[in-house]
Formats: C-alpha cells, sequence, structure tokens
DNA sequence: TTGTAAGCGTTATCAA
DNA sequence: TTGATAACGCTTACAA
C-alpha cells in the first residue's frame, strides 16, 4: 500500500513519468484523453504525488508560517486561521502556526528565523511587530503579508479592520440615541497580546470621535490586565459620576460578563445602560447584544489570496485593504434615560 | 540570502556534509567540539535545514493529518489544535487541518483520502467515524489517535474524555444539594457535528446515574439544530411540571445565554434554579458558572505525544486513555428551594 | 503534446 | 567520530 510511484502509474497509463507529472501539476498541459487516463491509473494505484518530492525539485515547501500573538484558540485568531486554512488549504499550501505569546518566545522566533527556507510566505497576525521584526522577516525573502498590523511599513500587503471607524460607528449610533455621558472600558494587556493594538486604536476612533461633540463627556475605564476585568468594570461603571449612560467595551469578551453581572448592580439594560461591544462573537447574537462585527474569517481568506497572489509576482492592485466593521443593532442599546 | 546549502556551511565548517546533516539530525553523533563549529558557520551563514530535502529522504513527511468535525474555531477543536501543535510544533511537524463539517466533504475526503503518502501520522478529533472510514484511513498506513472519539476500536491510541463521569459527577452534586427534579439540555446536531456523539453520551450519564435514584426526576430537553436554542430551552424549563430546580447543560456554550436570560422569566440563580454546564470555557469563570471543566488543549497534548510514540514503533504503554472531568463548584449551584 | 534525463538538498550506508 | 557517495521521488528544460 501507499508504495505507488508517479513512474508505477506512468507504466500503468502507458505515459511517461513527466505526463504524470503535468496532469497533476499542470492539467492544462496535458490532452484531456491523456490526463483521464493517468487519472485512471493513479486511482487504480492509490497514487498521490509526494509533496516532499515536488517541494523539494520546485524550490517551494508548500508551508505558509502564521506568525501570532496570545494563543491560538483565542476567537480572533482561530478564525483568522480558519480563514488561512480555508483558502490555502485547496490550494495544496499547510499551515505553520507560531504562537509569540511573550517576549522570551518572540525574541527565540526573530533569532532563529525557523522558518528561513521552509516557507513560502508569512502571514502576521494582528501583531504589533516593530520594523526590526519586518525587515528580519524580510531577509527570509518571501511574500510578508499582514492582518490588522499597526503598521503596514515593509509589508507586501496587508488587510486590517477599521477599528476606529467602528468606534467612530458606535459612537454616533449612541449620540443618536440621545446619550451624553459615554464610557469606555478596555483592556491594558501587557507584553505582546494582540489586544494592545486595537485598544489603542478603538480608545483613539472613541476620542476622535468625541472631539465633535464638545457636550459629550467620555470616560474611560481602564482595567490592566491582571486584575478582574469585570469586577474592575463594574465596579468603575456604577460608582462613576456622571453616571453614563452608555458603555461601548472594547471587545464583546468582555462586555458579556459585565452584561449578566449589570441587573445584579440594579441597573437594567438597556433602560439604564445602553451597552455596545466589538467583534461580533458568536455569544453576541445569542445574548441580544449590539456590536461592531468584523470577520475575521474573512481577513484570513482575504490574506491567504494575497499572499498566493504575491508568490506569483508583485501585488498590483491595492496591496493593503481596510475593512470595515459592521454595526449589529440588538437588544442592548436604546434611547437615553 | 537564504541560499546558503549544506555543502556551503560544510565548508564553511571544514567538514564534511555528513556532519552538517549529522549536527541538526543527531547531534549526539558528533563531537560537540565539531557540533559548535558547525553550528556557527550555519548561524553566519543563516543555514536551516530544508524540511523538504529531509523529508524526501528520510521518506517521512512532517506533517500530521487532523481531522475535525464542525469548524476549527470552536472552542474545543481549536483548543485540541493548540495542544496537538505545542507538541509537534518543536518536534518539527506541521498540522495539516481538514475540517469535515458536512457529509459532501467528508466522503470526498475518505475517497481521495488526500493524505495519502503526505502525512506521518492522523489525529481523529471528536470525531463519530464509523468503521469503514476507519479502515480506509489504516490505508494510509500511519498511527492513527483518536480523541473523544465514540469508538477506539482500529486506532493506534486514543485519549477521551469521561463524559459519563462528568454527568455522573454533576448528577451527585445536585443531588447532595437535594435536588429532585432536574433538567437535560441538549442539542441534537444534525449531520457529522462532533457534539452528536457528546450529546448522546452525557445523556447516558446522566440516565445512568438517575437510574439510582427512583425520586428523581430527569426531564430531557432536546433542542434541534435548527432552532433558537436559547430560546427553545427557556421556553421549556419555564413550563414544564414539576418544575425543575436544577438543570444541567451538554455545554456552556448552550448554558451561558440561557443564564442570562433567566431573570427575564424571573427565575433566579440560584435560588430558583440550578445551573450546571459541561467543558469550562473562559466565560464560565467569568460568570460564576458551576461546570464540568475538559481540556481539550491537554487532550491534544496527549494524542501528539502518542502519535509521536506510535511513529517509533507500537503503542506499548496503555494506548487507550480516559480523562475524568472536573467539577468546578461556582456560583450558580445551590440548595434546592 | 509528450518523452528523456538531469538534478533539487538532504540523509543513509558504508568505509575509513 | 567523520567522510564519500548513492539514492529519495519528483519537476522541468529540452528534445522529439
Amino acid at each position: 500500500m501507499t508504495k505507488a510511484s508517479i513512474q508505477a502509474v506512468a507504466k500503468e497509463a502507458g505515459v511517461s513519468v513527466s505526463t504524470v507529472s503535468r496532469t497533476f501539476a499542470k492539467p492544462d498541459l496535458v490532452l484531456p484523453k491523456t490526463r483521464d487516463r493517468v487519472l485512471a491509473a493513479a486511482r487504480k494505484l492509490d497514487f498521490q504525488v509526494s509533496r516532499s518530492a515536488a517541494a523539494l525539485k520546485s524550490g517551494q515547501s508548500f508551508r505558509i508560517a502564521l506568525l501570532h500573538a496570545d494563543t491560538i484558540d483565542v476567537w480572533f485568531n482561530a478564525n483568522v486561521f480558519r480563514g488561512l486554512n480555508s483558502v490555502f488549504g485547496p490550494a495544496g499550501y499547510d499551515i505553520s502556526v507560531y504562537g509569540l505569546s511573550n517576549a522570551r518566545e518572540r525574541h527565540e522566533f526573530f533569532t532563529e528565523l525557523p522558518v528561513r527556507r521552509n516557507v513560502d510566505a508569512v502571514i502576521v497576525c494582528s501583531f504589533d511587530i516593530d520594523p526590526d521584526e519586518v525587515s528580519r522577516l524580510k531577509d527570509v525573502n518571501v511574500p510578508l503579508i499582514g492582518i490588522n498590523t499597526p503598521s503596514t511599513i515593509g509589508l507586501d500587503g496587508a488587510v486590517c479592520i477599521d477599528d476606529k471607524l467602528g468606534m467612530h460607528t458606535a459612537f454616533e449610533h449612541l449620540i443618536s440615541l440621545g446619550h451624553r455621558n459615554i464610557a469606555y472600558v478596555y483592556g491594558a494587556p501587557d507584553d505582546t497580546s494582540q489586544l494592545r493594538f486595537s485598544a489603542e486604536n478603538r480608545l483613539q476612533g472613541l476620542i476622535d470621535a468625541a472631539a465633535a461633540h464638545p457636550d459629550v463627556t467620555l470616560e474611560q475605564i481602564r482595567c490592566s490586565g491582571h486584575e478582574d476585568t469585570t469586577g474592575a468594570a463594574l465596579a468603575q461603571l456604577t460608582t462613576m459620576s456622571p453616571t453614563p449612560t452608555a458603555v461601548c467595551f472594547q471587545t464583546d469578551e468582555m462586555a458579556i460578563p459585565v452584561l449578566y453581572r449589570l441587573p445584579q448592580y440594579g441597573l437594567r439594560v438597556p433602560r439604564d445602560l445602553s451597552v455596545i461591544g466589538f467583534d461580533d462573537i458568536p455569544f453576541s447574537a445569542k445574548m441580544g447584544l449590539t456590536t461592531l462585527r468584523q470577520r475575521p474569517n474573512d481577513l484570513g481568506a482575504i490574506a491567504a489570496r494575497k499572499a498566493l497572489a504575491a508568490m506569483e509576482g508583485p501585488l498590483s492592485e491595492p496591496r493593503f485593504e481596510t475593512v470595515a466593521p459592521q454595526l449589529m443593532l440588538r437588544d442592548t442599546t436604546a434611547i437615553a434615560a
């Protein structure tokens, strides 16, 4: 079993090995009739092209590196991975996943650069990668594509969510409902967490939006990565003055536990307090949380397509794309009390 | 850049290519002094072993196949992936992820068997794989390891969570709190969803546990995959008679939205109703949900180690492992009203 | 459109 | 412990 080589298939089909090779690698270069014969022989012998051999000869590795912060199981990363795999998988590429969740791992990765010679493209996901690191990666000499990277400098392509626009949308939505005292809850993750970048951008988006509304107070509730975010947010929300009538959260993940606890503090949502999240994780729909939807799955797929294109030659079409989050109106926002 | 071959390193270090190869593949077969010289040369020339070439020559592929149902971003799958990668990554293996979420994809996979000749092991994750499919996979002739598979027949190794024990634990916990009217909410996913298997097992565990308590009523609330699970569960919970004083959910994911809505129906948790979940997803701790913890991350790591061992030779130690879920006592269970 | 033949960059075998 | 050399199974000029 599993032993049939390309030679055997060639013999079985009565053609040369090159024809067999072409049948799989460049089907359009071989006559349909011949192709069918080869395919039949291949099926009969349980033949599959050895990717190792194909890789060696062709100079490709058929592997893509994905660099990410935090862990791969967090909603954003896992969905990006899914999007990447949905494009790379059918194209014959595997994804090598490198989670760089602390300074040591990160340093190690960038000094060892284990991807050298062994990947055909590098995807940097929601990583506040610095210029030095980018230039190190450029040494690998393969396309470098960003997803939600703070900067696009040095990248061959990138796709980013428009965090600022998202917060602007959230803000205007609340304003239109009559809210004038708005709070923003965000985390201050230490180290290399991907969240740092989005936290800053989203905050800035809100600040910018508020600048156009002098009559609005915008209170920041910053929760350090070490404390109990839910408790800290609740404590501040329920004691600050003026009491906010609406609160934006950096992520749905932060919003949901607070949303759950709010009634225990006598605050009814949305009657006493409007709540708006960011991300639209699966729970948000189930719990009726108004939020800004982003689709990391799509970002991954777009990035994968850019990578594939960049491997063929320089990207011509817009190399850098920005996608707008979509406001999902649900049950947690209402007219200000 | 990125061009240095093993020859160049050999020359630079003043040794033969075989020595360079050994330095990376079997470091202990080369004198430390020589090794250092080679390593220095390699670093200087930015050399990394080409995995494609190593793979071709050695007959390995350095790829592992992961078969899963549903999508890779669901909590369980994503965490299994993380566990697998934490072991396979450092060992030099990449993971090819195959999500088989419907009958067509599944059929296609098992007829094409794209993993043939191209992976060194296959991991089947929480998949109600049937005996035919197992035997098809055996043709690939590499170790076949299961994670939460309904049966271990034909597998070289497996690690499974003890769903029944988990539900038994949940049940006894509720009994000890004085509950006698208990409900169980579970989904009935169609098709190949991984959840089907756990749904059945968990239900059975509960039924078995209840058999020892004739004075206890156990009501099943079955939610089909197509309807609004949260709404259906709430509707039944609030109208059934006798009114349950405690409810077990098949998963935390199902429990949490219901937990959130319960107060709107005038039911206070845990005073009027005790709630217990299964999984211990990150939200559960934040929301104080009593649940049974399983660690898919660990399952993945264990499975990966089994796979690595099985690649060396037949597994000697216990090939099949079962791990017990752990009861996480939090705020949603209390003495029966 | 198809066939011939020369490697791709390692590792494994064997000898030194 | 190290070195010379023959594969590993394909892809790709180039020729037919």
